[in-house]
DNA sequence: TCCTGTGAAACGGTTCACAGCC
DNA sequence: GGCTGTGAACCGTTTCACAGGA
């Protein structure tokens, strides 16, 4: 029940809450860490010691009840209430993320998109239209957005990540290919391809020798 | 020089080796450890041990060389032959992916797209038709596919990468926000959108007490 | 008995600090 | 003098192992 919270944890909790709303739809009543350790793709021990971070939510000899540590997960991981989140980068990325379904479903409100391309400028996606990129500190100040998503290519990414934090937003997804600079207090998580890529291919070179023959 | 690399140290490399092509454009000749970590957001000591993992690359009191630095780097993540690449799923992050444009120019060439949906099954993206997913291991067979991007949906991604592991692929990229349970050998990557989304509002939850007024 | 919760030990990555070379 | 390369110290996370409640 202490602070500082390992990164890691909290993305392993959000694992963990993903395979208890499978288990929840399929009725299971209960769950031990074991078995939350094989859907997370994690060991017991560390189901256990994730969870003691924020409390005791087990039974000693029984397990855990699913909806219970379900609904105190969703409590830890801030999803009851929703977010108000701006789209910057009307492009291919960003539509994809903007009609992701779970997106919507999840507690994300995307309240604006705005792009710098007059073509798209004006346009309607579903109830939103498209504004200029100008409107950003407008946007993030009168609709009180929490997080920006940056879905622009990585030379425009650090300017608009500093033009929002000033605007007040406090998070930042960024899929641009750089890191940001931003103040401590903001948060960034980052989509990253390239490196993603590039990792995979690291890990080829290493082990299988290079590509298939 | 040893074994047994930090994969935090690979996409830091992978960071490094951006920051080094921008330079490389603006023709900068050299680049001190302190530079380059400031670009990727990191300390000179961390860009030193990074580089020390794979050998010697700069001169004492000097610095890197940035075209030769970036050569090594390049070597080192394997990006000096193409891989091939199919893509499961022409779903909108399927084609964002497809149209991404450093996708093609790092290296990574998209031999054959999949989905099982009759409506796409046929249809053309650019010089690839979208072929039924039951040719997943003819293609990754046929064509000697090293990588296979899952961009479908939770529920298939454990099957597909079953099988796109048995016919030969040796790593793969998953969309799926779920936890792949593949060999060993096999290298998987994950990029979670509901993650890193739910990474930001437990920060925000934590730090800022709740959303804004 | 079964399974959780948790201190303590082990591990691995990061940071430090300095020797060594330009 | 400046900056790299690297063993050693440090620190945070993971794993272990077991006490304790159902």
């Amino acid at each position: 029940m202490n602070r500082r919270i390992p990164d890691s944890t909290v993305r392993r909790i959000s694992h963990y809450l993903r395979a208890l709303e499978v288990m929840g739809v399929q009725g299971t009543p209960t769950v031990s860490s074991e078995e939350l350790a094989q859907q997370g793709g994690t060991t017991a021990a560390q189901v256990r010691k994730d969870l003691s971070h924020f409390g005791s939510f087990g039974k000693r000899g029984l397990g855990y009840s699913v909806p219970e540590l379900a609904s105190r997960l969703r409590d830890i991981l801030g999803l009851t209430c929703r977010w108000r989140v701006v789209l910057v980068g009307a492009g291919r990325i960003g539509s994809a993320l903007f009609e992701y379904p779970h997106f919507a479903r999840r507690g994300y409100d995307c309240v604006a998109v705005l792009d710098n391309d007059p073509e798209k400028i004006g346009m309607s996606w579903g109830p939103v239209r498209i504004r200029p990129v100008e409107e950003l500190e407008l946007v993030v100040d009168a609709l009180k957005v929490d997080i920006a998503i940056l879905a622009v290519p990585a030379e425009a990414a650090q300017t608009l990540a500093e033009r929002a934090v000033a605007a007040g937003a406090r998070a930042i997804l960024n899929f641009a290919a750089v890191q940001l600079r931003v103040p401590a207090h903001v948060h960034v998580a980052y989509v990253n391809l390239v490196v993603e890529l590039e990792a995979l291919s690291f890990a080829i070179t290493q082990n299988g020798k290079g590509r298939r023959k």
